[in-house]
DNA sequence: GCAAAAGTGTTCTGGCTACACCCATGG
DNA sequence: CCATGGGTGTAGCCAGAACACTTTTGC
């Protein structure tokens, strides 16, 4: 069975055009702000989200037919909270699992997938999966974030062993407590950094002995 | 000795502001074309370049300061050509080594940084080689080519190998003379595709067995 | 003791690098 | 026949996947 799929934030849109469709979070740019400080304004106004974890650029949507007149040309952005965070939204929005969205609004499904395709392919190849996890998780915790994003099972094993001799993943020491049907107690860890960081640069043709 | 770097195609601004400075080919968004539209018809329109071997969006350059008022947004593209195109260029026009620039206008030689390192990434799990290169050409050829635009050097033998293996390169049969001083004379290749496509996926958290 | 959950040891594989060696041509 | 430029064979390395086995808990 597939596992369940991450959560995306919606609005539903309250009057024409697209009444009642979907929409992601989003508004104009202001005349002072380049578009990264313009997203963060956007999320920490509408929703209560002024702590993303992490926000990146994807890419420029500017087809003339995308939406009705005027024409409007945005700017896609992913912005990622840990799992454990519990923003107060306002009524007329809400979490989405991204493989079964509601009617979108404009493009906005097509955005929520490329923003889907960028998160997937970062989890192979950078430390991302610290904007997904809680400040302090399991290896099983973190295996469940990661089997869900990607959308395939993922051994708690590899994710480990791949992460740790990465210098990704740092035990905190402690442990947890073990459920209430017991099991051995698991060990917590922690993410070394917070920031973006790419720790499999691509090998290939890479420069000779140096 | 590091090998010489790959160009990029600058204009020298005539009038304020800037003046003097080389700036990269682009223009206004039409009403009625989507930005990457707006690219080709620019680079169509200012400069020869009818025939752009691949064209991606890099990113949106927004920064209220980024040049005078009034407040310019711009999205940036990476272009790529063969190394034997040679596309008739304006008199104010010229090509220049990305690591050896002029003066650039605006944010434009940080814009072009980023040009270059998307391409370095790109030389490594793609096959964007195919922008780069003749329709046919000799692994030297290549070699010289993939060596100038990652900025060290790189074996013949196993860049033919790792393109073979992916599938990239496909042999001709054919043969080209050697030069004046004798040497085994080179076979010729060419890329067995002309789009875009990933070669060599993160393999890393990949699905179980299937 | 037994089931459940977590963690470790070990083997295998595949892609890439490195490097020694072999091939074809001009003078 | 030798210098020059091309091409092949082969060994080693390393990251990751797979899987069997061990450890620690609740009942």
């Amino acid at each position: 069975m597939a596992p369940s799929s991450p959560e995306v934030l919606l609005w539903q849109r309250a009057r024409d055009p697209h009444t009642g469709r979907w929409a992601l979070p989003g508004g104009r740019l202001g005349a002072t702000e380049d578009v990264e400080a313009s997203v963060r304004r956007h999320l920490a106004e509408k929703v209560d989200l002024g702590e993303v974890a992490h926000v990146e650029q994807l890419s420029v949507f500017s087809d003339p037919h995308r939406g009705p007149a005027p024409r409007r040309v945005a700017t896609a952005f992913l912005g990622l909270v840990p799992s454990d965070a519990d923003p107060a939204v306002p009524d007329d929005t809400a979490w989405h699992p991204v493989d079964a969205l509601p009617p979108t609004a404009f493009d906005h499904g097509e955005i929520t997938r490329a923003g889907l395709d960028r998160l997937r392919a970062k989890l192979s190849y950078t430390n991302i999966g610290f904007a997904l996890a809680p400040e302090i998780f399991s290896i099983s915790e973190l295996r469940r974030l990661y089997a869900s994003a990607l959308g395939h099972r993922v051994s708690a094993t590899n994710l480990q062993r791949v992460l740790t001799r990465r210098g990704v993943l740092v035990p905190t020491g402690s442990t947890a407590a073990p459920g209430p049907s017991g099991g051995r107690p698991a060990a917590l860890f922690r993410f070394s950094e917070h920031r973006l960081r790419v720790t499999d640069p691509f090998a290939t043709l890479r420069p000779p002995d140096c």
